[in-house]
DNA sequence: ACATGCACCTGGGAGC
DNA sequence: TGCTCCCAGGTGCATG
């Protein structure tokens, strides 16, 4: 599920119910006391007993996105990140909820609350780092597309750089560019009408323009659309393939292969790869 | 240095 | 129904 646009509804969602808060460390999952579900879990090293010491009486100051990272800034120079890779996902619960199958960790918060990540796969992490170990995280990141400062020429510099990649491939280096995902680049794609296969090098000043473009206008409007769901039970991600197509967000190509474009009406969405990645787009309108 | 491809996990859905 | 196979929204690292 999560690319920029879902990570920063998560970020919103979650920001009035923790900021300022207390935390009280972490939560058992079951009768044996567990703090977490595997130990690849916590990223930053800590043993869970050391992690759950360490986030006891530690308040939220506040709630950010880089990239599709969640920063939890905490006092004492902390911060807790949260990555929710593919099936990720953040609920505050009441704390007598049953823990669910999937709950991989629980951390306890005022008023007899969690923050739960819920993750199928596994993939998912958390870590509580200070200012240098944030900072290395973050220093492999490329430029926040929605910021002001990513502008037509940072973007030309970005493709420079790559001039043998498929553009697609760049839009999904978070090296290179952070946010964009496997739904968001086929989507922008589409709506500069490029082809996802295209080589940087051999893109048109104007394609490279509209690539930018849309860059900016599909991750807006993602983020718009999303601000109106009450919560992430509206922005997919439940279990079943195509869940996204039950969100608010205007999805035209991704996993439509085999209907028709809405865009031209004519011709039938494609389904390809790029890397290993399921790849959509319309022949027509992306040569 | 850069491009590619698979490993990491668990499950849903399609097809037989 | 039940089996097998394919696919899955994100990285990190090994390989060329």
């Amino acid at each position: 599920m999560p690319e920029l646009p879902e990570v920063e509804h998560v970020v919103r969602f979650i920001t009035p119910e923790i900021e300022g808060a207390r935390l009280r460390g972490l939560l058992p999952l079951d009768g044996r006391g567990a703090l977490v579900s595997h130990a690849k879990l916590v990223r930053s090293g800590q043993r869970p007993a050391a992690l759950s010491e360490q986030l006891a009486a530690r308040r939220v100051r506040s709630v950010r996105r880089r990239a599709k990272l969640i920063v939890i800034e905490l006092d004492a120079g902390l911060a807790l990140v949260i990555h929710l890779k593919i099936t990720g996902k953040l609920w505050v619960v009441p704390e007598g909820r049953a823990v669910g199958r999937h709950d991989r960790v629980r951390i306890g918060l005022p008023r007899r609350r969690a923050l739960v990540l819920e993750d199928m796969r596994k993939f998912g992490w958390i870590g509580l780092f200070d200012a240098d170990g944030l900072a290395g995280l973050c220093a492999k990141l490329g430029p926040e597309p929605l910021d002001d400062a990513f502008r037509l020429p940072v973007w030309r510099a970005i493709l420079a750089r790559r001039p043998k990649s498929k553009i697609k491939a760049v839009l999904l280096d978070q090296a290179a560019l952070a946010g964009v995902g496997n739904i968001y680049a086929d989507e922008i794609c589409h709506a500069a009408r490029v082809s996802p296969h295209r080589r940087c090098a051999e893109l048109a000043g104007r394609e490279e323009a509209a690539l930018h473009r849309s860059i900016r206008k599909i991750l807006t409007r993602a983020v718009d659309e999303r601000s109106g769901a009450p919560d992430q039970k509206r922005v997919g991600s439940g279990g079943t393939r195509r869940d996204w197509s039950e969100s608010p967000v205007t999805i035209k190509v991704f996993q439509r292969h085999g209907e028709r474009c809405p865009t031209c009406r004519r011709a039938t969405i494609e389904r390809s790869v790029v890397g290993t990645r399921g790849t959509h787009a319309c022949p027509r309108c992306q040569p």
